[in-house]
DNA sequence: AGAAACATTGACGTTCGCGTTAACGTTGAG
DNA sequence: CTCAACGTTAACGCGAACGTCAATGTTTCT
């Protein structure tokens, strides 16, 4: 059962936050040593202590492993831009220098185009794919049907 | 250059069918061990010959594997299934066992099919992927439209 | 307090998908 | 015939992404 560390926020031991992201223990140890996910809190005894960004994190690790075939490595880069962009945005208000802040969005916005244009080539070449086998799913009817109709 | 070995056919040599497919010989040769390529012909002195079918062959594991992220072990299955369509449409006229040939296809058919819905699946989820980080790129660019005014 | 369930940090092992090197044979051009 | 270019097998190496102990500590329940 999930530990409540506080009223507020809920935090899952490393066991459940393994269940619910169908990941290994092992797993959520090694993407924290690669450094893609920040250290989680732990609790006094030292039981890593997950919470719910947490967990949502390791959700999209793993769509991008699983959907895109990214490595942990290209993974982590990607995650880091999306880091500077909610630093950046955190530090918003206070800071001065403009056109610095204004540049880091420029590169992360970049970036996302790439991903985004990687995404759409990805797709167009499942489309034809599907179309292909489609087409021969196609065949295979026909080939059936007519066998049917010498053999009856 | 590529290698005529009879009048009709053309076949080419390990460094050619690499150059073409973008793969390394290693990785051809790599590919045969598995089992994912029936061994290519052989000139006399053992030289590999790779045929225009062959080469086709490869650039469909390529896109397997890019495109879907597939297991070479998986990939293998999938050209099987495939294999046996072509087995059984070269069979299909000398043999007598009707019923066995719709099964086999049937089966193939459904293989195909688990394909596609394995391809709707994944595009899916690109798309929502997608619309996610376009989502973002409207952020970004909002972000960047108002700093512009208030400097401005 | 004792036991079961759960966690921690090493550290070594494993599989996949090739890269690389070594030692050697083949082919084709001059 | 010679020599460069190309190929062959065998074997070891390697990084990625974990799996699998082992030894030990922590939490929780009774």
């Amino acid at each position: 059962m999930p530990v409540a560390v506080n009223s507020d926020e809920t935090y899952f031991q490393i066991g459940e936050a393994a269940d619910r992201t169908r990941l290994t223990q092992r797993t959520l140890r090694y993407y924290e040593e690669k450094g893609l996910l920040k250290s989680p809190s732990r609790m006094d005894g030292g039981f890593r202590l997950y919470s719910q960004e947490d967990v949502e994190r390791l959700e999209r690790i793993k769509e991008f492993k699983d959907l895109l075939g990214f490595s942990l490595a290209e993974i982590r880069e990607m995650l880091d831009a999306e880091d500077v962009r909610l630093q950046t945005r955190s530090e918003w208000r206070r800071d001065a220098d403009a056109s610095e802040k204004a540049a880091k969005i420029g590169v992360v916005r970049g970036m996302t185009l790439q991903q985004m244009s990687l995404l759409d080539d990805k797709m167009k070449k499942m489309a034809t794919m599907r179309s292909e086998l489609a087409e021969r799913v196609d065949k295979y009817d026909s080939l059936l049907a007519q066998w049917a109709e010498t053999a009856g």
